[in-house]
DNA sequence: CCGGATGTTCACCT
DNA sequence: GAGGTGAACATCCG
């Protein structure tokens, strides 16, 4: 899933059922939601959304009671609206159309549906999710705030990169893309970075974020073939490492990246 | 059968 | 408190 890129092609997805009343909702017993089944039909039946924003991998609905539905997508979930998706290739996610997969539903009295389709069901329905966990949004984020990210930190950089709370919306394909675009060691402990080099992350972060999403996902950035096999630096053609930092398999140019 | 996968959270160490 | 590791979640895919 869904990284920042994908959580906002859902988003713009979900501005599509604003204003349209809940009719019924259907909850997957084993889905992931942190009330009562029963709560979160009585909280939504009736209601309508009014707005759709996004922190980082977190899609917020805004009802027109004031509370909000937050929706989560683990690493393989899609929406669906009226029973279309809002991405059609979701790597390491099945694209069978598989409605059993389908973990949470809300039917609208228009007779239209909204839907979080999720093989793996790594994601969470909540209701009034605590925004203040999560960190500034990467697509958006300057040189002051990525500092506050970084600073006095002895963490990978990575790692650092990879924390929602700090900063929302960086997945492991992204957080490579980043340090490889920026020639830095994803191993470096964070708080190493100096002002020019945090400077030019934070405009590397907001780049890739937008040449990625123009380039339709998380998955296509230029790294993606050495994470898919090929031992070479698809820039200076040296050695790529493969590594786990931050529990996650990562890739880098083993010369390029310091 | 095995290992790994765009994620989050928690227990358990150091 | 700060971080690291590993497991768990549940399922598909090569």
């Amino acid at each position: 899933m869904p990284e920042l890129i994908e959580v906002e092609r859902y988003r713009r997805l979900a501005e599509g059922v604003l204003g349209r009343p809940i009719g019924a909702v259907t909850v997957d017993p084993l889905a992931a939601v942190p009330h009562a089944v029963d709560d979160v039909a009585d909280r939504l039946v009736g209601r309508s959304a009014v707005a759709a924003r996004r922190i980082g991998k977190l899609l917020l609905c805004d009802l027109d009671d004031g509370g909000t539905l937050g929706l989560r997508f683990g690493m393989t979930g899609r929406l669906l609206l009226d029973g279309v998706a809002g991405l059609d290739d979701l790597q390491y996610g099945s694209n069978r159309e598989e409605p059993r997969w389908d973990r949470f539903r809300l039917d609208l009295l228009d007779g239209g549906s909204l839907v979080v389709r999720d093989p793996r069901r790594l994601g969470r329905v909540e209701l009034d999710p605590d925004e203040g966990r999560l960190g500034p949004d990467a697509a958006t984020v300057g040189v002051d705030a990525l500092t506050r990210v970084l600073a006095g930190s002895t963490t990978a950089l990575k790692a650092r990169l990879l924390d929602q709370g700090r900063l929302a919306g960086l997945g492991n394909l992204l957080a490579d893309e980043v340090c490889w675009r920026s020639r830095l060691d994803p191993a470096r402990p964070a708080g190493t970075l100096d002002r020019r080099e945090v400077a030019a992350l934070a405009r590397t972060i907001r780049t890739t974020v937008a040449e990625l999403d123009r380039r339709g996902g998380s998955h296509l950035g230029d790294l993606q073939a050495a994470r898919d096999g090929r031992t070479a630096c698809p820039r200076c053609g040296g050695a790529v490492l493969r590594r786990r930092i931050g529990g996650r398999t990562t890739i880098s140019c083993a010369t390029e990246q310091r």
